[in-house]
DNA sequence: TGAAGTGTACTATACACTTCATACACTTAG
DNA sequence: CTAAGTGTATGAAGTGTATAGTACACTTCA
């Protein structure tokens, strides 16, 4: 459980954002059972109650199912697991474009922006 | 004034990302007058104390600079102007570039994502 | 059977932050 | 001088999140 926490956003969203990073990267594979609600409150120090409300924000979204008190597991749905990397790459570009577009900038030199970056920090990591 | 508002940020620091825009690129000019802040106020229908308090951020930027109770005015300090625009793409690139990195893409695959969605954009911009 | 662990639900509280309402001192135009 | 507009300061109110505590039904296992 490598995560650390911003002060930004909500603790339970970076949570969700957290699993689905993990499921889209294969490190948390389709049926594969996660930590019980107070087992992550644990691992995470966080309120039982924050990590209940982000399992339940996943079960909403079909990540993770529970099935009565069975421990909870990620989804066995393949068209799910295949938008979640799809979804986020998306998201992230989204919010990028729509921040940056009001600069005008030429698009080779965004690139080259975005370019530099990444791979300094892929460098890094 | 053309500013729509989101839910997710703080009214005040959105009106202050508004004018760096409009610094960044020319539309406000070194020493121009801005309206005061019931002024402003009025035009974006929001509290005038949250007008206020964009302004008291952006003096504390120096963005502009306020003497008595004339016109608050962009600053015509060079340096800081030319470093707006700057500060604007590094934000954002930096922004993205941490949301994205875990999930281990590519380079030229997230170019073509961010060129594609980008271009898009500005198109219909 | 009984204890422990599970998911789930509810209320109450505390805290940070944003926004709103109001007031005050000052300057300027009529 | 008076009235309107200016910047500024202060406290109240509202909102969302996190935490704490408790409770209940269910399953598993010793």
């Amino acid at each position: 459980m490598n995560i650390t926490f911003n002060n930004r956003d909500p603790v339970y969203l970076q949570v969700v954002k957290y699993f689905k990073e993990e499921i889209a990267t294969g490190k948390l594979a389709s049926g594969q059972e996660i930590p019980s609600r107070r087992e992550l409150a644990g691992l995470l120090q966080i309120n039982p109650n924050t990590a209940q409300r982000a399992y339940k924000e996943m079960e909403e979204q079909k990540l993770i199912t529970t099935e009565g008190n069975s421990p909870s597991r990620i989804t066995t749905d393949g068209r799910i697991l295949n938008s979640i990397r799809e979804e986020l790459i998306q998201e992230a570009v989204e919010v990028f474009v729509q921040s940056i577009k009001k600069i005008e900038l030429p698009t080779d030199e965004l690139l080259r922006f975005v370019k530099e970056k990444y791979e300094s920090e892929r460098a890094r990591g």
